[in-house]
DNA sequence: TATATATATGAACATATACTCATATATAAC
DNA sequence: GTTATATATGAGTATATGTTCATATATATA
C-alpha cells in the first residue's frame, strides 16, 4: 500500500489527538449538561452550580477543562464571570448527538 | 421557571446516558482509528490489528465496547470475523471532527 | 479424534478522570 | 486598610479506563 493510499485511512497523530480530546470534552454527563446550558445564553460560575445542583469547584474545574479546548469563553463584570459558548461547531456536534439518542 | 421550560434546557437521564457513552465510544485515538478504518470497508480482527499495530486483545475488547454501542457489526466468515460500522449518523459525526480538527 | 487458526474473555495493572475539601485569589464596597 | 462575594486552584481520593498476558472458545481441516 502506498504511503498516498496510507494517508487516506491513517490520521496523523495531531488530528487524532485534538478529535480525540474533542470527544473527551463532550463525553462527561457533567459537562454536556454544562455545554447544554451555555448553548444559547451566557451564565454564571454559581448560576450553573446552582442550576444544575452542581458543586462550584466541580463547574469551575469544568469550565477550566472546556476553555483549554476554546469550547467556552467568560466575560467578567466585577466579580463575577459570565461563561457562554465559543466553538458553534462543536455545539452543533452535539446538538446533532442529542437529536441522535432523542430518536 | 415552569417545568416546561426546564426542560426544554435540561436533558433527561437517559438522553445524558447515551449522549455521554456516544461520545465516549469517539474520545478514544484507538476506537477512533479502528472507526476510521472500518467507516469503509469491513475488516478481520487480525487485519485491524496488524494495520493499526495494535494487540489482537485490545482490539477484540475495543471492538466488544463498539458492537454493544451498535456502532459496528460483523459477519462471519469460517473463523475470520469481517467489521464494519454500523451507525451512519456516528461515523458522520466523526468525520465532521475529523475535518474540524483539520482546518 | 487431533491440530491449527481466529477471536473472545477475564484478571491484573497502570494511568486517567471527576469529584470534594480546604484554601487562595480577585474584585468591590465600606 | 477590612470585609464580603465570586471564582480558581491544589491535594487527596475513589472510580473508570485501556492495555497486556494467559487462556478459553469456535470453526475448519486432516
Amino acid at each position: 500500500m502506498s504511503i498516498e493510499k496510507r494517508t487516506q485511512h491513517e490520521l496523523d497523530d495531531e488530528t487524532l489527538f485534538v478529535v480525540s480530546q474533542t470527544f473527551k470534552a463532550l463525553s462527561d454527563p457533567t459537562r454536556i449538561r454544562i455545554l447544554n446550558m451555555l448553548c444559547c445564553e451566557e451564565h454564571s460560575v454559581n448560576d450553573i452550580a446552582e442550576k444544575l445542583d452542581l458543586n462550584q469547584s466541580a463547574v469551575s474545574h469544568q469550565l477550566r477543562f472546556l476553555k483549554n479546548l476554546r469550547l467556552v469563553k467568560f466575560r467578567r463584570e466585577g466579580t463575577t464571570l459570565y461563561y457562554s459558548s465559543d466553538d458553534d461547531h462543536i455545539i452543533n456536534l452535539l446538538h446533532q448527538a442529542i437529536d441522535h439518542a432523542k430518536h
